[in-house]
RNA sequence: GGUGGUAUAGCCAAGUGGUAAGGCACGGGUCUGCAAAACCCUUAUCAUCGGUUCAAAUCCGAUUACCACCUCCA
């Protein structure tokens, strides 16, 4: 039984989504005025792999994840790129796209983006002035945060901490708009030659939090199963699209709050965050970092926890993946000498390891004790490989167990235990040529050969079974 | 000041009452002509102090340190 720690309640609840067997799922996305950091990689990765183990198990997830293409970041963007707002969000969701691919991340079943909503942001906004959750001041509409009486149970805050708390960052501006500190922007007025939308108040757009209210209500409904992001998110934004979209529909708004913790980074683990200037974006790390050994990394450490990123967490998960790479290596090795026939005690073995993963990973995903499943797997598969006899149909249980468990990761490994096919003439018969050395016992010679080959990344092993070669 | 989180071997990390999973790195070994790969062995009294208990890393209290949110941020 799948158990979700519940940011909203505070403690794992049995998960038993609205509709049996179907998942919505609502996820925040970046606002698209830069290229995708690390820290915003770990959160779609975190929730990738929540899927991948929400339709492991058979669940059917409509999965929502959204891109904030307008706000006032965008707009200081666009005008220090000499662009335009809707240039700048092409550019970057490109961009997203690009680098949550490389990190092998699947796409949402639907991007929806801000500016695409905007009649629907403002009949929402309408329903809330007419439900007397908000106001109108000179163009602006503000939400009553004290009307809403649930305001605080996500973040455990008293309405007067909060409000000690807001009074002293809130502009002169908005004090003397604002009825309360508390009070947050549904729709902000234009200001001057900025990206604007008609709408009752005038000219403007929509503030922050309304989107995903409006987003995650019109395509996935007005209650929905799981919304996640990251920690910083709880306040105010999540608090805030509580306060919206339960005051607007009158029903329950989420029923599982999933909350992701921070990459961090420097000797401090300081948070990564633009504001920090201490990121590193997936466009630049991917140039030196194989992307597929950064997903590993995050997507096998548990989605609340924090992520060290350095060099060393980077080392190790290289180590791991490519240790069970090798054993997929193995396993395909011996295909060539296996005997037909099946192997009882094998498919028992894969039944009871595939038994302790979902046992692992129905506690709150949590992948670590998951992947150590997979660890025992992979050296269970070592050993089979190692047999003297070895059955085809147990080598291709154990391969295809690794494969689907890791997949759930998103490492795909189907080309890894692909044989490593030499077509190249030359090398055939280098190969060839130190077998014989070997048996004529001209070591000399033979590791001459094995050196040279090793240059061209290629890798030789002996084995009871004979030469074997696989690229580096 | 308010709220939440974290503290386990060189590093990452599991473990919520019965004398510490797993991985990486290190060292030793088996196998090998030598390697490689794989496998085996070795490594900790769990931040500090006090309490509850036959028994605590695990419960309670206090303390310390670090991080985060309370303002845009995944």
């Amino acid at each position: 039984m799948l158990k979700i720690y519940n940011t909203l309640t505070r403690k794992e609840e049995e998960f038993h989504p609205l509709v049996p067997g179907k998942v919505s799922m609502y996820v925040c996305g970046p606002t698209v005025y830069n290229y995708i950091h690390i820290g915003n990689a770990r959160s779609a990765i975190a929730f990738d792999t929540v899927r991948r183990y929400l339709e492991f198990l058979g669940y059917e997830v409509r999965y929502v994840s959204n891109f904030t293409d307008v706000d006032d970041k965008m707009i200081r963007e666009a005008h220090e790129e000499n662009t335009t707002v809707p240039a700048l969000a092409e550019k970057y969701i490109a961009a997203f796209m690009e680098d949550t691919k490389a990190l092998n991340i699947e796409p949402a079943t639907m991007h929806p983006r801000a500016t695409q909503n905007i009649p629907e942001i403002i009949n929402f906004v309408k329903t809330l002035i007419e439900k007397g959750y908000a106001y109108e001041v000179d163009g602006d509409v503000y939400y009553r945060a004290r009307k809403f009486k649930h305001y605080g149970e996500l973040s455990g805050q008293s309405l007067d901490d909060l409000e000690t708390g807001a009074s002293e960052h809130v502009s002169a501006d908005e004090v003397q708009k604002k009825e309360d500190p508390l009070d947050f922007a549904l729709w902000k007025a234009a200001k001057p030659g900025e990206i604007s939308w008609e709408s009752p108040w005038g000219k403007g757009r929509p503030g922050w939090h309304i989107e995903c209210s409006v987003m995650s209500t019109r395509y996935l409904g007005k209650t929905i199963d799981i919304h996640g992001g990251g920690q910083d998110l709880e306040f105010p934004h999540h608090e805030n699209e509580i306060a919206q979209s339960e005051a607007a529909t009158g029903q329950k708004f989420v029923r599982y709050w999933m909350h992701n913790g921070f990459v961090t980074i420097g000797k401090d683990n300081e948070k990564m965050s633009k504001s920090l200037h201490n990121f590193i974006t997936v466009h630049e790390i991917i140039q030196h970092v194989d992307p597929q050994v950064l997903r590993f990394c995050m997507s096998t450490t548990q989605y609340r926890r924090p992520i060290q990123y350095s060099d060393d967490t980077l080392e190790d998960a290289a180590n791991n993946l490519r240790h069970i790479k090798t054993a997929l290596q193995n396993l395909t090795y011996r295909q060539s000498d296996a005997v037909d026939g099946a192997d009882k005690e094998v498919s028992q073995k894969v039944k009871d390891f595939d038994q302790q993963f979902r046992d692992a990973m129905d506690d709150d995903f949590n992948v670590q004790n998951g992947i150590a499943v997979v660890y025992e797997l992979v050296k269970y598969a070592n050993v089979y490989a190692q047999q003297g006899t070895v059955y085809r149909a147990g080598l291709v249980a154990l391969t295809n167990k690794i494969e689907q468990l890791m997949s759930i990761f998103g490492i795909d490994l189907d080309a890894a235990s692909q044989e490593t096919s030499i077509d190249d003439e030359h090398i055939q018969k280098l190969i060839a040529e130190r077998d014989q050395a070997r048996k004529d016992r001209n070591f000399k010679r033979s590791d001459e050969i094995r050196d040279e080959l090793k240059k061209k990344g290629i890798i030789l092993e002996d084995t009871p079974q004979g030469t074997r070669y696989r690229k580096a």
